[in-house]
DNA sequence: ACCTGAACACCGTTCAAGT
DNA sequence: ACCTGAACACCGTTCAAGT
């Protein structure tokens, strides 16, 4: 008789978190937010929508696990050598990219303090504040202004997103949206909005990297200058 | 006969798209986002479900509206005199008010610029900038750089009410749920998190909108040094 | 102990039927 | 023309019944 190895049928990998997660990942990114459900996630892991309950506690538990899940490695990006700013510029545009590639992550995230990927992150941002000479007792409000900066584009991009959804599919809908918003821009009353006809064109154009960090580096500028009100102009 | 003023019984004042939106918003407000319902609007607007779809399109629609109302002033609050920077900060303190009052407004503010409102804000905002002597071709990373912030920290107010709301009823527990975050910072390992550590007191007494004007007054402190990559630290 | 899936109490939306 | 409200196709969540 030929000896069989013992190589144990390790049966269809069992239902654990870390299936649930990843499986939810991938309805988020094929269907966008509406594609997570219980009897979509139960089909897709093959069993039944009250099994998940056995590992996760409820639908927003859910998502704060898949956000956890796209941020694991946002922090890491920051290579040794680089000055605080570059690390904080690296990091908001990992954090950036990580919420263009999944946009469900820009409207389900709240601050989240608990995770501990978002206590990572500001352990990560708040070390560079403090290379940069930040005075101690400025130290939350600095952290908190650029995460809620970064934070907020990821919800607008999220909007963003759901709207081109809407409009058709994935390619050239953006720019469909983005024309038609500078179109109606234009045909706004020229004494009443010259600021925002002006602007319909660079609006029309641009891009959503670009004037990210166009932000952040507006905010590490700001740095310098300090808190106190500006000079009046 | 007693002559009677032919003043018309003027019935209960109809079904009209103002009074859904007032009702949305009273609802909004007194029991969060989930208490708007197409169930619980038609039985305070004393009418069916189906009546509602006469006037708006959907809950979207109904949504973007509510928020549209809530924004309505915020524009007006600049008075003539001030300076650029004053009217700028004078209007971001608005929005965040409004948002603060409504905390529902910010998790459902995507950019909507199809709405009259963003556009009078951006207006307002966008002269401003004008004032300040930004150069033209940086007008749109701008303004939208002020916006993201604004729109981001209303969201993220967003959650943090929609956390307190779950907690317990509206006063304390706001207190009561950044001191618990406050306190598992503290029990992070000394060595890996030095800094969430050292910043948990700052974040457990923060006030809210005094950050938030710090961050505006930081994003404009950052306009006088533009937009090139600040010097390596 | 863990999975199953019918059942419950909702939800947004539609549409024949009324007035 | 406009309102009505039952009906439809969902949703998150629960829980007796199975294995």
């Amino acid at each position: 008789m030929i000896k069989k190895i013992e190589r144990r049928p390790r049966r269809e990998e069992s239902l654990s978190r870390e299936r649930i997660i990843e499986a939810s990942i991938a309805l988020l990114d094929e269907g966008g937010e509406g594609a997570l459900t219980f009897r979509s996630l139960s089909e897709r892991l093959a069993t039944g929508p009250g099994a998940i309950y056995g590992h996760i506690a409820n639908k927003g538990d859910l998502m704060a696990a898949a956000c956890d899940a796209i941020f694991q490695r946002t922090v890491d990006v920051g290579v040794a050598g680089d000055s605080p700013r570059d690390i904080i510029r690296a990091v908001a545009l990992a954090m950036f990219d990580a919420m263009d590639a999944h946009p469900w992550v820009g409207s389900a995230l709240a601050w989240n303090a608990g995770q501990l990927t978002m206590v990572r992150i500001l352990e990560c941002l708040g070390r560079q504040l403090r290379a940069l000479g930040v005075p101690a007792q400025r130290h939350w409000a600095t952290v908190s202004v650029l995460l809620n900066y970064i934070l907020g584009v990821g919800g607008q991009n999220a909007g963003n997103a759901q709207a081109a959804r809407a409009h058709g599919g994935t390619g050239a809908s953006r720019d469909a949206v983005l024309g038609a918003i500078a179109d109606a821009w234009m045909r706004l009353d020229a004494d009443e909005y010259p600021f925002v006809r002006a602007v319909a064109a660079q609006m029309r154009a641009h891009d959503d990297r670009v004037d990210f960090l166009a932000g952040i580096n507006l905010i590490l500028n700001g740095l310098d200058a300090g808190y106190a009100a500006p000079p009046i102009a």
